[in-house]
DNA sequence: GAAACTGTATTATACGAGTGATACGCTTTC
DNA sequence: GAAAGCGTATCACTCGTATAATACAGTTTC
C-alpha cells in the first residue's frame, strides 16, 4: 500500500498537483513499485482532510498517464511495466532542474556559482 | 528606461509574477539600476498586450518590497538604495536554489547525481 | 446472497486569482 | 491653463480549484 504518512499539504500549488508529485516522487525514489496498491479515494481524502473529488483528480491524471490501472469496483494498482518509471524520473529531473539552471542563468549566474550554491543549500536544507 | 524587450510571456504562471521576476533578475543582473525609470502602466501593458491593471499589480508588489517609488501623476523610478540590489539577489537565488535541492533530495538523488544534472543541464539550455 | 467496500459520475455551490473596462485626480509640458 | 500622460481606484466577469451531497454499478468478503 502506497503511504501517504509523510505527506504534508502546502500553498501555493493545488491539492491535486501535491498528491500526483507526492506519487511520482515514491516512483522515482523506488518507494512506490509496480503493481502497488492505493488508498481508495474515500480513505485518503479522508487521511488528507479533502473531499474525494480532489483524489479523484489525481488518480485520474495518474491513470490518463499510464501510470496507474482503475477498475470500478477494485482497487486501484500502479501500474510500471517496461521502463516508465525510468521516464517519470527523466521528465521529473528535466523539469525541475531545466527550469531552476534556466532562471538562475538569467540572473547572470556562471556554472560554478550555481554548484557551490547548490551545495551549501545541501547542507543547510539537511535535517 | 527599463526595457522589455526580450520579455517573453510564460504559461504556468500569473502574468504579473512573471513581470515582477522580469524586473528582479534585471536587478540582479544589474541591468536595473537605482533610479532608473519603469515604463508606466499603460505603455507597457500595450507593449504586453495585456491589462493595466496586471502591470500595476506587479508594480504595487515591487512598491510594497520597496524598490519601487510612485506618486500619482509621476514617473515610476527603481529605488535600490543601500544595498536592496544584494539582498533580492540573495533572497531570489536561495528561493530557487532551495526549491530545487530540497524537491531533487525528495527523490532520492544525491548531491553528487544533482551537480551533475545540472551541469548537463547548463550545455543543453545553452542557446 | 448480503454487507461493505470499491470506482465512477453528476450537479450545485463557494471562493479567490487573474483579467478587463472605465473613471477620477494629479503632474508635466507646452 | 489646456492637453496629454501619469498613477490610482472601482466594479464586473471568467476560470480554476475545492467542496458538498448524492447516486449507481461493480468487487470483495463473509
Amino acid at each position: 500500500m502506497i503511504s501517504f504518512e509523510d505527506f504534508k499539504m502546502a500553498e501555493g500549488s493545488p491539492i491535486y498537483v501535491q498528491i500526483l508529485r507526492h506519487i511520482k516522487r515514491g516512483i522515482v525514489a523506488g518507494t512506490v513499485r509496480d503493481g502497488d496498491e492505493l488508498p481508495s479515494r474515500r480513505m485518503l481524502s479522508a487521511l488528507l482532510g479533502v473531499n474525494p473529488n480532489t483524489v479523484q483528480k489525481a488518480y485520474r491524471m495518474l491513470e490518463e498517464e499510464g501510470l496507474m490501472q482503475s477498475h470500478s469496483g477494485a482497487k486501484s494498482l500502479m501500474q510500471l511495466d517496461g521502463g516508465k518509471a525510468e521516464l517519470v524520473r527523466a521528465e521529473l529531473t528535466r523539469s525541475i532542474a531545466g527550469e531552476l539552471t534556466s532562471a538562475l542563468r538569467h540572473m547572470g549566474l556562471t556554472l560554478g556559482q550555481v554548484v557551490e550554491l547548490i551545495e551549501k543549500m545541501w547542507e543547510d536544507d539537511e535535517e
